[in-house]
DNA sequence: GCAGGGAAAC
C-alpha cells in the first residue's frame, strides 16, 4: 500500500526546515521510522509532533514500508493534542488509506463532533471496498444519527459483529440517543455479557425517556465494586433531570459515604442542578466548598451550575460572585447570570449584562438569552423595551422567535393590561399557541378583570382540548370571581370527567441541611403539632391587622369558613410556620413553591414579614418574591 | 485504531 507525502500546506513553513531537534530527541542523527513511532506515542507537545512530521517529509519516509504505521501514529498524535484539522488533513492526503487509518480518522471525527464527516468517511470506506471491523463500527456509531442507525446495524449483523461488546454498546447508545428504547433494549438483552459500559448506556437510555425506575433497577443490579463514576453520574443526573431532585442528592450522599469512586465535575453539575430545583442552598454551598477542596476542575460548566444554583436558591449575591470569578465565560454562563437577575426582578442589571455581554465580551445572544431578557421586561412592566427587544430578535440577530418568546411577549402585554393586543398576537403568530401561552393570557384576563374575554378564551380552549390543569383552575377562578357558581360547578365536573388533577402545590424549606416538604393540609411532618399551632397564631395576628381572606382563590365548592380554613393550610403557610418555629428570630426564611404563589398567600406573606420582622424569600414557578417589612419586591405584579 | 456521563429556558 502506497502512501503519498503529506502536503505541507497545513503546516507552518518553519517546521519543515528545522528538524535537528528531532534527531537529538531520538538519540541519533536519523532515527529509524520505528523509533519515530515510539517518539510520537510519547510526544507531549504538538511541537514535537510537528518536528517529527517534518522529519518524515524531509527524509521521504512515505516511501518506507513502515510508513502506514507511522502515518497512523502521526494522525493519532495530532488528534491527541487537539489538532483535529491537521490529523484529518493527514488522512485526506494519504492515497489508499488502509482500514486502520480509516477507522482512526472516523474516530477522530466522531469524538470531535464532526458527525457528518465521520459518516462520510464511513461511506468512503465502504465504497473503497474495505470491509469494516468492530473497531470501525464502534467509532462510526458514536456519530451516527438515529436514522442511519438501522442501516449500520444491518451492516453489523451481516458481518457477524452483533455480539461484540463494543459494537453492541455503541448500538445501545445510538438507539438511546434517538429515544428508541425498544431497539436499545433488544440489543442490550442479546449481549452475552453486560459490561459496566453497556449497562451505563442502557441506564442513560431509560433515564432519557424518564423511566427513572427502570434506570434505578438496572443501576442497583450492577455489582457495587464495579460501578465507576460515569455510572453514578448518569443515575444522579437521571434523577435530577426527571423530577426526582431529592433522590439525586441522596444518591450523591451515598456516593460520598462510600468514598469511591471519586466524584468529578460532572457529579458536581448534576448534584448542583438538583439543589437548584429544590432550593437546597445549604447543600449547594456545601457542594461548592467540596468542589474547591477536592481538586475537581472548576470549569465554566461547574461555574454555570453554581450561578444557576445560587440564583435559584435565592442567593443572588453569591451567584454574582461566582459569575465574576468565572474564567472564560461562555454564552451559557452569561445566560444563566442574566436569567438569575431576571428571576429576582433586577431588570436593570439583567439588561446591563445583556449589553456588556455583546460589548465587552463580544458574544452574540442566543434564543435563550432572549427568554431571560423578555422575561425581565415582563416582570418589570417594561412594555416598550420588551416589544422592541422581541422585534430585534429577528431583525437584528436573525433569531426566529419560538413559542417561549411568544409566551414572554404575551405575558408582557397581558400583565400590562393590553389583553386585546396579546390576543391578536396569539391569533397571528405562525406557531400554534400551546397551553402555556394561553394560560398566561388567561391569567392576565383574571388579573385585569376581563371576564368576558377570559371566559371566551377558556371555553375555546376546553372545546379544543388545548388545556392543562392550570387552564381549568384559571377558568374556575374566573367564574368564581363573577360569582357564576354554575360555571364553577361545570368546570369541576369537566375536570372529573377528563380526570384532570390539579397539580398539587408543594412548598419546601431547608432547615439544617435538610429539605422539608409540605403539601396543603398535610400532617406528615414530625413537628406537625407545633407547626399548626404557629399557623393559627399567625392567622390571629394578621387578622387583627386587618387581613381579609381572599376566598376566590379556593377552587373547591365549600362554605366560606371552610374556604378560609383551606387557605390557612396552603403549603406555603405550613412551610413559613415551620421556618418560624425552627430558626432564630430575625433570620431570613427561604421558601420554594412548585406552582405560582396564590394571591392570598402573597398578601399573608407580606403581613407575616412585617409582623415578625423577617425577610422572606419565596421562589415560585415564575420568579422570586422578596418580602420585607410588609411589601414584596414584585410590587404585587407577578 | 473501539463503547457509557454535564451547565442556561414561557
Amino acid at each position: 500500500m502506497a502512501s503519498s507525502p503529506v502536503l505541507a500546506t497545513s503546516l507552518p513553513q518553519k517546521q519543515l526546515t528545522t528538524s535537528s531537534s528531532v534527531a537529538t530527541a531520538g538519540g541519533s542523527r536519523h532515527p529509524p521510522p520505528e523509533q519515530l513511532a515510539i517518539l510520537l506515542d510519547k510526544s507531549d507537545s504538538v511541537d514535537l509532533v510537528k518536528r517529527i512530521h517534518a522529519a518524515i517529509l524531509r527524509r521521504n519516509l512515505f516511501l518506507h514500508p513502515y510508513h502506514p504505521v507511522l502515518n497512523l501514529k502521526l494522525h493519532r498524535a495530532y488528534a491527541s493534542h487537539g489538532k483535529i484539522r491537521h490529523s484529518l488533513s493527514l488522512f485526506h492526503h494519504t492515497i489508499d488509506p488502509d482500514l486502520f487509518l480509516f477507522t482512526a480518522a472516523i474516530n477522530t471525527a466522531s469524538t470531535n463532533g464532526l458527525r457528518d464527516q465521520a459518516f462520510l468517511l464511513y461511506l468512503q470506506l465502504l465504497s473503497s471496498g474495505i470491509v469494516p471491523n468492530e473497531f470501525t463500527f464502534s467509532s462510526v456509531l458514536k456519530s451516527c444519527s438515529a436514522q442511519s442507525a438501522k442501516a449500520i446495524h444491518t451492516h453489523v449483523l451481516k458481518l457477524g459483529l452483533g455480539l461484540d461488546p463494543y459494537v453492541a454498546t455503541g448500538l445501545v447508545d445510538v438507539y438511546a440517543r434517538g429515544g428508541d428504547v425498544v431497539s436499545a433494549q433488544k440489543v442490550f438483552d442479546r449481549m452475552p455479557e453486560r459490561s459496566l459500559v453497556s449497562s451505563t448506556a442502557m441506564i442513560t437510555c431509560y433515564a432519557k425517556q424518564g423511566n427513572v425506575e427502570a434506570a434505578r433497577v438496572l443501576f442497583e443490579s450492577m455489582p457495587e465494586t464495579e460501578r465507576d463514576i460515569v455510572s453514578w453520574n448518569v443515575m444522579i443526573d437521571g434523577y435530577a433531570q426527571h423530577g426526582f431532585p431529592s433522590d439525586a442528592l441522596m444518591l450523591f450522599q451515598k456516593l460520598l459515604a462510600k468514598g469511591k469512586p471519586k466524584p468529578d465535575e460532572i457529579t458536581a453539575v448534576a448534584s448542583l442542578s438538583a439543589c437548584s430545583q429544590i432550593g437546597a442552598l445549604e447543600s449547594g454551598r456545601w457542594i461548592h466548598v467540596f468542589v474547591k477542596k477536592s481538586r475537581i476542575s472548576v470549569n465554566v460548566k461547574v461555574c454555570t451550575a453554581l450561578i444557576d444554583m445560587y440564583s435559584k436558591c435565592g442567593s443572588l449575591e453569591e451567584a454574582v460572585s461566582v459569575f465574576n470569578d468565572t474564567p472564560r465565560k461562555d454564552i451559557v454562563a452569561w445566560n444563566a447570570m442574566i436569567a438569575g437577575y431576571a428571576m429576582h426582578g433586577y431588570s436593570q442589571d439583567a439588561l446591563r449584562l445583556f449589553d456588556e455581554m455583546q460589548g465587552k465580551a463580544g458574544l452574540q445572544p442566543t434564543d435563550i438569552t432572549f427568554i431571560a431578557t423578555l422575561q425581565t421586561c415582563a416582570h418589570a412592566g417594561l412594555v416598550k423595551e420588551g416589544v422592541r427587544m422581541f422585534e430585534s430578535m429577528g431583525q437584528v440577530y436573525g433569531i426566529k422567535p419560538k413559542i417561549e418568546h411568544y409566551g414572554c411577549l404575551v405575558s408582557l402585554l397581558g400583565r400590562a393590561g393590553r389583553l386585546k393586543q396579546a390576543y391578536e398576537i396569539i391569533k397571528k403568530m405562525e406557531i400554534e399557541a400551546d397551553s402555556v401561552v394561553w394560560s398566561s393570557l388567561l391569567g392576565s384576563c383574571k388579573l385585569h378583570g376581563d371576564f368576558v374575554l377570559g371566559k371566551e378564551i377558556a371555553e375555546y380552549l376546553i372545546e379544543r382540548n388545548i388545556t392543562n390543569s392550570g387552564t381549568y383552575v384559571l377558568l374556575s377562578n374566573i367564574y368564581a370571581l363573577v360569582s357564576d357558581y354554575e360555571g364553577v360547578a361545570k368546570v369541576r365536573s369537566l375536570m372529573k370527567e377528563k380526570t384532570i388533577v390539579k397539580e398539587p402545590g408543594i412548598s419546601t424549606i431547608e432547615i439544617d441541611d435538610r429539605v422539608h416538604e409540605f403539601r396543603a393540609g398535610d400532617r406528615n411532618h414530625l413537628e406537625s403539632k407545633e407547626i399548626y399551632t404557629m399557623v393559627r397564631k399567625m392567622s390571629e395576628r394578621i387578622k387583627s391587622s386587618g387581613y381579609v381572606p381572599d376566598t376566590n382563590a379556593v377552587l373547591q365548592d365549600l362554605e366560606e369558613t371552610e374556604k378560609e380554613q383551606s387557605l390557612e393550610v396552603h403549603s406555603e403557610r405550613l412551610a413559613i410556620a415551620y421556618g418560624l418555629i425552627s430558626t432564630k428570630p430575625g433570620s431570613p426564611l427561604r421558601i420554594f413553591k412548585n406552582l405560582r404563589v396564590c394571591s392570598d398567600c402573597h398578601t399573608v406573606t407580606k403581613m407575616i414579614s412585617k409582623i415578625t420582622g423577617r425577610k422572606i424569600v419565596m421562589r415560585d414557578r415564575n420568579r422570586f418574591h422578596h418580602f420585607v417589612d410588609g411589601s414584596c419586591s414584585c410590587g404585587d405584579f407577578w
